[in-house]
DNA sequence: GGACGGTAGATGCATACACATCTATATGTT
DNA sequence: AACATATAGATGTGTATGCATCTACCGTCC
């Protein structure tokens, strides 16, 4: 192992050490990481880890408006409605217009609802990679990231 | 309240109740809600919160190459050196060449310390208004991240 | 010294994310 | 009905992220 990599590891002991001990920081590089191995284990559906998340609270959420699914998400109304756009183009998610005809509210098309269900395949292998380094248990920490995504969303 | 935000929360706990609990999702979700918090402080700043974490890496890592810092970091090289030409263009951050000329050696001007000295100020309110939302001790939390963090990281 | 394989970044492309602002629609007031 | 106000998305801009691929440089082997 050459000397960079050790000296990698080193600055990585520093983040924790050293008095930058950044909770957002912290948490978007543990998104990244993991994120990667999902979108790993996901690449044959064709889905990305972003958007089994979305594809997820659309098929669990029926006739609910753009702006209302953001909220469940902690996302920008602006950022979703793209993400939908994108998942529209590819033929997995519809967006009718809704009894107020500035609403949009999507939906699984019949090609999603397929394609979901073949990437929760992948995704289920994913999570397991994931849950074997997690020393303490899935729900736990799935609570305490809601818990703080709740406590400070929009806050 | 209007009922449509009901719904929403309800929706969101869906994902702990019924079946998504996926730890990449809410990590992301985690991360985005947080990131907006520090965003928020970092604001009179000029620094993003993203790019805190980048600017404290490159203080505090004399003469490493671009490619260590990713690693340091967590992050795909072609990421970093486009977030670090991004610094460069606001005058933070100089990218010397290496012995090796292929090498890019990152250090922050003397602009950028002064930015990232002020913009640790923000810095400290936002990881209090976290870190007072947070029932378990910063540090466990942080180490928590940064173990996950490594266990898959590249695994 | 020149061909060759390997490495550090750079670049093209696509998606993710958020802020400011715009448009279209809805609603409330007179 | 006409106007003012508020709201749901859409759009422009800029940063963040990663993959595939390209280029420039390094070291080696002949």
């Amino acid at each position: 192992m050459p000397a960079s990599i050790l000296a990698g590891i080193d600055l990585v002991d520093k983040l924790s050490t050293r008095g930058f001990d950044c909770v957002c920081g912290n948490l978007r590089m543990a998104a990244r990481a993991v994120s990667s191995v999902y979108d790993r284990h996901l690449a044959p559906s064709g889905v990305q880890a972003s958007q089994m998340t979305v594809l997820w609270a659309v098929s669990n959420a029926q006739g609910i408006t753009v702006k209302e699914l953001a909220a469940c998400l902690a996302m920008h109304e602006t950022t979703l409605i793209r993400n939908l756009r994108v998942l529209e183009r590819q033929g997995w998610v519809a967006l009718a217009v809704g009894a107020d005809r500035r609403q949009r509210i999507p939906s699984l098309t019949k090609v999603g609802r397929s394609v979901f269900g073949k990437a929760l395949v992948c995704w289920k292998k994913a999570q397991a990679e994931v849950a074997a380094v997690l020393d303490e248990k899935l729900p736990g920490t799935n609570r305490k990231l809601l818990r703080l995504t709740r406590a400070v969303w929009r806050s």
